[in-house]
DNA sequence: TGTTTTTTTGAACAATGTTCATTTTATTTG
DNA sequence: CAAATAAAATGAACATTGTTCAAAAAAACA
């Protein structure tokens, strides 16, 4: 069946182009000033063969969302080898603050965007597969931080999320522009300079 | 000057009406569901009425957020008199977080909408007042706890930043999904457990 | 009461997401 | 190779948004 492949590589290729598109635009002017007029227009196609390949905007959306995650976690490739579960956890920190605040828009589709995870909270069976691996390997190594005496009186599930939150919520606050607002000394600098105030805590720890 | 005293009072009056009917349509279907025709509806008067008294969409949410904000501070009047400042300290967290959760798309308004800050991107004189003098209180409790010998070895403004971005970011990270999304064992009380993760820390500082 | 000022109106515009009957292109078949 | 069939692409058309503005209605005034 020798079109019939080449009909299915030309379609996966069709929607990457779209997707690419998508993603540079987006990255550029935001999601909501990105049209799907403007993804059509950029490759060259009609708007409804936009339509042919996604549903909606939606489901580029949720396409690019997961693509995120698949950076992000080649982003985490690094800590991942290294030993000392203490160290591992400060690296990983330091590397998700990188990719926030190198990705902003990106971010902000993966971890701020209601959309993606509407899909989520519709039907219950679905999961957020990537969310839940991600979530996995921090709780795993906060786990083992308090197995080498790390942590003492402390729950792992809900310390891990605590920590997630904590550099989640530097990035996003820079992201949206409330660090700015807020007047602090040095904004640029305010969210590695906040995480090593958290390395200093850990470091007692 | 009856009539035009009564006409200034008159004005506020609709100017009010409109502001808590936007509340009440933005909190039950949240901002972008919410149209102005919808509000205009909502008060029985005419869209263009709306745009007599907001310059556009987005004037009406710059009110809601420093309405917010207002509320926020009323939240914030019982622990201003608790005289030790790390018991301070932990009841702001937990009132930012009861505040956070009994108003999310109040929350989401005022801390991850770029709308509101984007006024002040663009004019580098105007200040974003509410947030600065919020963060001032706060800060100026944790410098309190710094000279009650509490964290030894801290910077208090990437402190501070620290502190409100890991409350922050709980409270986001939950009305934004992710918690659900994340299958955490009891997604309920994760923010709460998780602020008791961080009082066990402070605890040792 | 007639005039002026203020307030309100809602039709009209541009931009957007989305649909779908039609057209164009590609493939298969006789 | 030509006709028939299937697949892909099209873009006009629709509904819904934020927004504007000339006209109408209401209020205030003289």
């Amino acid at each position: 069946m020798s079109t019939a492949d080449r009909k299915v590589k030309e379609k996966e290729q069709l929607k990457t182009l779209i997707l690419d598109s998508a993603r540079k635009l987006f990255v550029e002017k935001g999601v909501a000033q990105t049209t799907i007029r403007s993804i059509a227009q950029h490759i060259d196609y009609s708007v409804g063969t936009v339509y042919v390949y996604f549903k909606d905007k939606n489901a580029i959306l949720n396409e690019l969302h997961t693509q995120g995650f698949a950076q992000l976690s080649s982003f985490f490739e690094v800590p991942r080898h290294v030993e000392d579960p203490m160290e591992r956890l400060i690296a990983m920190g330091r590397l998700y603050i990188k990719f926030a605040l190198e990705n902003p828009d990106m971010y902000e589709l993966m971890f701020t965007l209601k959309a993606p995870m509407d899909v989520l909270s519709a039907a219950d069976e679905e999961e957020w597969k990537e969310g839940t691996n991600a979530f996995a390997f921090l709780k795993s190594t906060v786990e083992q931080c308090i197995s080498q005496q790390h942590f003492k009186g402390h729950q792992p599930e809900p310390l891990t999320f605590m920590i997630w939150s904590l550099v989640h919520g530097m990035c996003s606050l820079h992201i949206s522009n409330r660090t700015t607002g807020v007047r602090l000394q040095n904004a640029e600098h305010i969210v590695a300079a906040g995480f090593e105030e958290f390395v200093t805590i850990l470091k007692k720890e």
